[in-house]
DNA sequence: GGCCTACTTTGACCCAGATCAAGCGCGCGG
DNA sequence: CCGCGCGCTTGATCTGGGTCAAAGTAGGCC
């Protein structure tokens, strides 16, 4: 879900029940009468559990508002977040039981549901729909294992580095632009959210991102708030490669 | 493709060009005729690049025999494995262009293949498959992010103990067991090879193999050929909870 | 305003695993 | 049969990031 190709697939109509096309019950009026349906929303608050892991899970649906992490944790207390809900992303393992992991809300969260059952039975009827969600799932086993390489071959700096680029990223549509060029967002998530998405310590999370800050790579202001005056910078101190004029 | 699930879903047809029921051409008649007229063979020696990062797919397929690694690689070399094929693993990206990572044989490998377009064409009519590769995709994501916690959370040990479980595992119906109950088996993977899809160096693969070993968890004959007399012992080392008598 | 709590920063020290550097052993070709 | 090379093991040392500890900061609530 932090692939550039999901970027342009949520669209922006607001009653959407699914922030995509494919399965967006009033851009694609023949399923509107089933989707409405079986409809229906919910909400949570900020440190909830949406699902355990291992937990029954009969529905599917889509964030409408606020944050939500996929995280595993061991017996000892060790988690490991490995995904990162925003609105618009789709939640949910159609033709799959249970939940393979904890889907925890970091903010307040509503989510749009759909009754699992026949959201199947509407995605056999409606073959695009499966294609879609196929595409989707593509996109988020890339994501995935590009993070595994960040997890499995990055230094701590590297790792903060890629983590605030695919922020910036993501939704890269929302983020303001000063004159200059440079990019302004609100990271999202705690330093003990960041380390358990980069298998740090939140120790060794701030003392990089203090070093970022005394490198000039970014700008801060408090604690959430930041600037990237070079957005190439911030790429090549990640180890990517630079992204070729997207952001130049 | 490590996952549980994944393991009742290939078949023993040998004549299936992809070995499972849903794209099985022997197996789903009404799509024989389609998917034979597109099916072809390639073959590629041990070492031998299927496909780079980037480059134009234009095949879906599965391994039948041989082994193959997916792998990402960083400018200055270094290499993260993220995924392992072995023989019935699907290789594609039905409605993507490009392959997002290499994809190498490490052993000699035999593809079966069929030309990309014609097969998405057979999708759109069949719904059923479109289905069965969103469900393996998502046993595959499911995979990927359990790997993530090894990556980012497990020691040495537990890297390696995870790694041997997931090989055991993978193909538990081949594997030999002794009239103790032991699990044998043959790593197919050099040291390197293990320590890039940990995200270790090869001397700490090899010490913690020692380790293991000393240690009674594993019995080494040669290089390659492992017993495992305790599997619950083994799983135990990964930090994963008993798999509840599977294996007892 | 002032305290409280949750989050963050910074410092000092330590250790798991990386790095550097020999050797070992086995299969293969001559 | 020997020697060469590649994959593997083992040892010595170094270091990035973990651990433990303390102090700083900011919002929320009385």
């Amino acid at each position: 879900m932090l692939k550039e190709e999901t970027l342009s697939t949520p669209h922006d109509c607001t009653e959407c029940p699914i922030r995509h096309r494919a399965v967006c019950a009033r851009c694609e009026s023949d399923e509107l009468e089933v989707l409405e349906e079986i409809k229906y929303y919910r909400s949570f608050q900020a440190g909830q559990t949406v699902i355990w892991s291992g937990d029954k899970m009969d529905f599917v649906g889509s964030v409408v508002t606020g944050i939500a992490t996929l995280t595993q944790t061991m017996e000892d207390g060790r988690t490991q977040m490995v995904g990162l809900l925003l609105p618009s992303d789709f939640v949910g393992r159609p033709g799959r039981d249970g939940s393979a992991y904890d889907v925890v809300a970091t903010t307040d969260l509503v989510m749009c549901c759909f009754r699992k059952k026949p959201f199947e039975t509407m995605m056999e009827r409606t073959p695009h729909v499966a294609q879609r969600l196929l595409e989707m799932t593509l996109d988020e086993l890339d994501a995935a294992r590009e993070w595994m390489l960040v997890l499995g071959r990055k230094t701590a700096r590297e790792k903060i580095a890629s983590l605030l680029s695919i922020i910036a990223r993501r939704d890269a549509t929302l983020n303001l632009r000063t004159p200059q060029g440079a990019l302004v967002f609100d990271l999202p998530l705690t330093r003990e959210a960041m380390a358990d998405y980069l298998g740090l310590t939140l120790e060794t999370v701030s003392r990089q991102i203090s070093a970022l800050k005394r490198d000039g790579v970014i700008v801060l202001e408090g604690k959430r708030h930041i600037t990237v005056p070079d957005f190439n910078r911030l790429l090549d101190e990640a180890g990517d490669d630079s992204d070729g004029g997207m952001f130049a």
